[in-house]
DNA sequence: TTCTAAAATAAACGATCATTCATTTAATGT
DNA sequence: ACATTAAATGAATGATCGTTTATTTTAGAA
C-alpha cells in the first residue's frame, strides 16, 4: 500500500512502461548479458539511477518485467472465455487467443523464453504465474469427466495442447512459418488429437 | 588442417573437454549473464588465457559447446535406429531416445535451451545442425506418403513430436514430472495420436 | 641431452558493469 | 508564494568484464 505524506511527488507511470519496453527491447535484441542497466537506462530515456526508484535492482526489474508480460499474455489467452460453451471451442479459444497475442508480441513472448530458460526463472514463484491459467486446467478437467479428454497429468495435456503454438509462433525458434489461417487450423487439429480421447 | 612442424606440443584433450563441461556447468547454474570467462577457466582449472587457445574468444566457446550439445543429441536420438521398422516403431525409438537423453543429461539439455533462446542463437547456421537429424524427417515423409502420417509441414508435425517430450524431461520447467515409464508411454501415446491420420 | 615451438599461464589492459551519492527538479498541501 | 518531500539525475564508486601481453613450461624431434 502506498501512503502519501503531506506532499509528495508521484511517480511517472510513462517513465515505468518506457523503462519496462526498453528492457524487453535490448534483451531481445542483445540478450540478458549485454544488456547493462546503463543501456536499458539510456533506451528508456532516463537516467540509471533512475531504474533504481522503480525497481530494487536489476533482478527485480528483469522478474517483475517478466511477470507483468505473464500476466498480460494469461489475460489475452482467457479474453472472451464462456464458461458454458462446449470444451473443443473453449480449448480452440484459448489457443487462437494464444498464437494471436504470441504472433503480434513476439518480442514479449521471447522475453518470456529466454527468461523461463534462465537461472532467473527460479527467483519467481512458479505456483502463482500458473494460478492466472486456472481456467484452463478448470475446462481439461471438466473435460476428464466427461470422458472427452484422455486421463492423463496436466503437465502431458498443456504441454501438447501449448507448447506447440508456443514453439510455432516464435520467430526465433520457427523462421518458416507463418501464422495463416490454415497453420492455424491445421496445429490445432494435431493439438486436439493429441489430447482427445 | 593442422599441420605437425619440426616438434610440437599437443593440446590437452582432457582440457578441452574440462572447459565445454565447465561452461555448462557455470551457464546451467549461474547462467550466461554471470558466466565470465574467468569463471569459467577457474571452473575447468585452467587461466583465463588458456581458453582462448582452443576458442577464438567467448561467443566461439559458447556456439562451439552448443554444437557439441547437439550433435552427442542427434547421435543419441538416431541411435539403434532400424530403417525397415514400421514407421511408428522408428518415431517411439526417436522419443524413449531423446526423452533418456535429455533425463541423463538435463545440464547439456538446458545449456541448449538458454542457447536457442538467446541472440547467440543467430550466431550458427541452423540447417546444418537439422542435417543431423534428417533421418526423422526422412521417416515422417515415408509415413505422409503412405498415408499413416497427417500431410501438414515438417515444422508442425515436428513441433508435436519432439517439444513436448523437450518440455516434460526439462527439469528447469517441469519439475513435477518423474520419468517413469507410465508417463513415457502417456506421452507418446498423445504425439502419436496428434500426428497420425 | 639439447633445442624448438606451441601450450599454458600470471598479470595487466582499458572498458564496462551494477549500484550509490550528492544535488537538482517539480509536484503538492498550506 | 512558500515549504516540503519524493522524483529524477549526472557523476563517481569499486568490482568485474573480455581480451592481450610477456613469460614460463613442457612434449617431442634431433
Amino acid at each position: 500500500m502506498i501512503v502519501y505524506f503531506r506532499s509528495m511527488r508521484i511517480k511517472d507511470e510513462a517513465k515505468q512502461s518506457a523503462i519496462i519496453d526498453a528492457t524487453v527491447k535490448l534483451v531481445n535484441e542483445i540478450g540478458f548479458v549485454s544488456s547493462s542497466v546503463s543501456k536499458i537506462a539510456k533506451e528508456a530515456n532516463v537516467s540509471p539511477a533512475t531504474l533504481y526508484i522503480y525497481y530494487k535492482n536489476k533482478e527485480d526489474l528483469l522478474v517483475s518485467t517478466y511477470l507483468e508480460i505473464k500476466q498480460r499474455l494469461s489475460e489475452e489467452i482467457l479474453s472472451e472465455f464462456n464458461q458454458n460453451a462446449p470444451i473443443r471451442d473453449s480449448l480452440y479459444k484459448f489457443w487462437t487467443n494464444a498464437f494471436h497475442f504470441i504472433s503480434q508480441n513476439n518480442s514479449y513472448f521471447q522475453y518470456t523464453e529466454q527468461f523461463a530458460n534462465s537461472p532467473y526463472s527460479e527467483k519467481v514463484n512458479h505456483e502463482d504465474v500458473e494460478k492466472s491459467f486456472t481456467p484452463i486446467y478448470e475446462v481439461l478437467q471438466k473435460g476428464i469427466e466427461q470422458k472427452i479428454i484422455k486421463n492423463v497429468s496436466f503437465e502431458i495435456l498443456s504441454v501438447f495442447m501449448f507448447y506447440p503454438i508456443m514453439n510455432l509462433s516464435n520467430a526465433r525458434l520457427c523462421k518458416n512459418i507463418t501464422a495463416d489461417s490454415k497453420t492455424i487450423e491445421d496445429a490445432f487439429q494435431l493439438a486436439w488429437d493429441a489430447i482427445k480421447l
